[in-house]
DNA sequence: ATGACTGCGGCGT
DNA sequence: ACGCCGCAGTCAT
Protein backbone atom coordinates (compact mmCIF):
# COMPACT_ATOMS: atom_id res chain seq x y z
CA UNK A 1 0.00 0.00 0.00
CA UNK A 2 1.48 3.60 -1.17
CA UNK A 3 0.47 6.34 0.63
CA UNK A 4 0.50 9.84 -0.50
CA UNK A 5 3.47 10.24 1.97
CA UNK A 6 5.43 8.10 0.71
CA UNK A 7 5.18 8.55 -2.61
CA UNK A 8 7.60 11.74 -3.15
CA UNK A 9 10.15 9.45 -1.16
CA UNK A 10 10.05 6.31 -3.76
CA UNK A 11 10.04 9.08 -7.08
CA UNK A 12 13.56 10.01 -5.79
CA UNK A 13 14.56 6.41 -6.47
CA UNK A 14 13.25 5.94 -9.78
CA UNK A 15 15.17 6.57 -12.97
CA UNK A 16 14.56 9.45 -14.54
CA UNK A 17 14.52 11.84 -11.01
CA UNK A 18 16.74 14.52 -11.39
CA UNK A 19 16.55 15.58 -7.53
CA UNK A 20 18.41 14.07 -4.76
CA UNK A 21 16.74 13.35 -1.57
CA UNK A 22 17.28 14.96 1.59
CA UNK A 23 18.76 11.46 2.89
CA UNK A 24 21.49 11.61 0.20
CA UNK A 25 22.20 15.02 0.55
CA UNK A 26 22.92 13.94 4.76
CA UNK A 27 24.79 11.14 3.31
CA UNK A 28 27.03 12.18 0.94
CA UNK A 29 28.16 15.41 3.41
CA UNK A 30 28.67 13.09 6.23
CA UNK A 31 30.94 10.74 4.04
CA UNK A 32 33.44 13.86 3.77
CA UNK A 33 33.63 14.05 7.91
CA UNK A 34 37.44 12.09 8.99
CA UNK A 35 37.86 9.82 11.39
CA UNK A 36 38.82 11.73 14.44
CA UNK A 37 36.36 14.64 13.60
CA UNK A 38 32.63 15.05 14.38
CA UNK A 39 30.04 17.42 12.91
CA UNK A 40 26.53 18.46 13.97
CA UNK A 41 23.15 18.38 12.99
CA UNK A 42 23.18 22.15 12.25
CA UNK A 43 26.22 22.34 10.40
CA UNK A 44 25.04 19.51 7.55
CA UNK A 45 21.56 20.99 7.66
CA UNK A 46 23.37 24.39 6.96
CA UNK A 47 25.26 22.90 4.03
CA UNK A 48 21.99 21.60 2.64
CA UNK A 49 20.53 24.57 2.70
CA UNK A 50 17.71 24.55 5.43
CA UNK A 51 16.75 24.51 8.86
CA UNK A 52 15.50 20.94 9.57
CA UNK A 53 18.00 20.19 11.95
CA UNK A 54 15.29 17.71 12.98
CA UNK A 55 15.27 15.91 9.70
CA UNK A 56 18.74 15.61 9.47
CA UNK A 57 18.80 13.32 12.73
CA UNK A 58 15.86 11.36 11.38
CA UNK A 59 17.77 10.72 8.44
CA UNK A 60 20.52 9.49 10.20
CA UNK A 61 17.95 7.27 11.97
CA UNK A 62 16.59 6.21 9.37
CA UNK A 63 19.59 4.86 7.22
CA UNK A 64 21.14 1.97 9.39
CA UNK A 65 23.84 1.25 6.97
CA UNK A 66 26.71 2.64 10.25
CA UNK A 67 29.15 0.94 8.22
CA UNK A 68 29.05 3.32 5.00
CA UNK A 69 27.81 6.12 6.86
CA UNK A 70 29.20 7.15 10.26
CA UNK A 71 26.05 8.30 11.33
CA UNK A 72 27.90 8.51 15.01
CA UNK A 73 30.06 11.59 13.74
CA UNK A 74 27.22 13.24 14.18
CA UNK A 75 26.34 15.77 17.47
CA UNK A 76 24.24 18.04 18.73
CA UNK A 77 25.93 21.74 18.40
CA UNK A 78 26.35 22.09 21.83
CA UNK A 79 28.61 19.55 22.14
CA UNK A 80 26.30 16.86 23.58
CA UNK A 81 26.19 13.39 22.01
CA UNK A 82 22.79 13.16 20.83
CA UNK A 83 20.80 10.06 19.51
CA UNK A 84 22.05 6.78 17.93
CA UNK A 85 20.35 4.11 16.41
CA UNK A 86 22.07 1.46 18.52
CA UNK A 87 21.88 3.47 21.58
CA UNK A 88 23.87 6.41 22.84
CA UNK A 89 26.80 4.33 24.62
CA UNK A 90 27.56 2.56 21.50
CA UNK A 91 27.69 5.72 19.80
CA UNK A 92 30.01 7.14 22.43
CA UNK A 93 31.83 4.09 22.25
CA UNK A 94 32.62 4.50 18.90
CA UNK A 95 33.70 8.00 19.10
CA UNK A 96 36.20 7.53 21.86
CA UNK A 97 37.68 4.51 19.86
CA UNK A 98 37.97 7.22 16.74
CA UNK A 99 39.76 9.49 19.52
CA UNK A 100 37.28 11.80 20.43
CA UNK A 101 37.18 13.11 24.19
CA UNK A 102 34.33 12.16 25.72
CA UNK A 103 33.07 13.05 29.13
CA UNK A 104 29.51 13.21 31.23
CA UNK A 105 27.54 12.70 27.60
CA UNK A 106 29.55 15.53 25.93
CA UNK A 107 32.47 16.15 23.41
CA UNK A 108 34.53 17.56 25.89
CA UNK A 109 37.26 18.54 22.97
CA UNK A 110 34.99 19.70 20.89
CA UNK A 111 36.26 22.95 18.99
CA UNK A 112 39.41 21.22 18.25
CA UNK A 113 37.19 17.61 16.88
CA UNK A 114 34.42 20.20 15.06
CA UNK A 115 34.35 19.40 11.50
CA UNK A 116 33.08 21.76 8.71
CA UNK A 117 31.99 22.11 5.51
CA UNK A 118 33.59 24.91 3.93
C1' DA B 1 -5.58 16.50 5.14
C1' DT B 2 -4.41 16.87 9.88
C1' DG B 3 -1.87 16.06 14.10
C1' DA B 4 1.84 13.93 16.81
C1' DC B 5 6.41 12.84 17.22
C1' DT B 6 11.30 12.89 16.13
C1' DG B 7 19.01 11.39 17.15
C1' DC B 8 17.66 19.65 16.90
C1' DG B 9 18.24 24.86 17.51
C1' DG B 10 17.16 29.56 18.58
C1' DC B 11 14.97 32.75 21.23
C1' DG B 12 12.68 34.59 25.21
C1' DT B 13 12.04 34.48 30.04
C1' DA C 1 17.09 25.97 33.26
C1' DC C 2 12.80 25.93 31.20
C1' DG C 3 9.21 26.35 27.65
C1' DC C 4 7.85 27.55 22.80
C1' DC C 5 8.05 27.55 18.15
C1' DG C 6 10.01 26.49 13.47
C1' DC C 7 11.85 23.21 10.41
C1' DA C 8 11.48 18.48 7.11
C1' DG C 9 10.05 13.91 7.20
C1' DT C 10 7.42 9.80 8.77
C1' DC C 11 3.48 7.54 10.63
C1' DA C 12 -1.33 6.94 12.27
C1' DT C 13 -5.96 8.55 11.98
Amino acid sequence: MLTLQTRSCLNNLVSGNTSVSFDEKCYKLLSRVPRGKVTTYKELARAIGTKAYRAVGQAMNRNQKLISIPCHRVVKSNGEIGGYALGVDRKIELLVNEGIQVRLYKVSNFPQAFFRFD
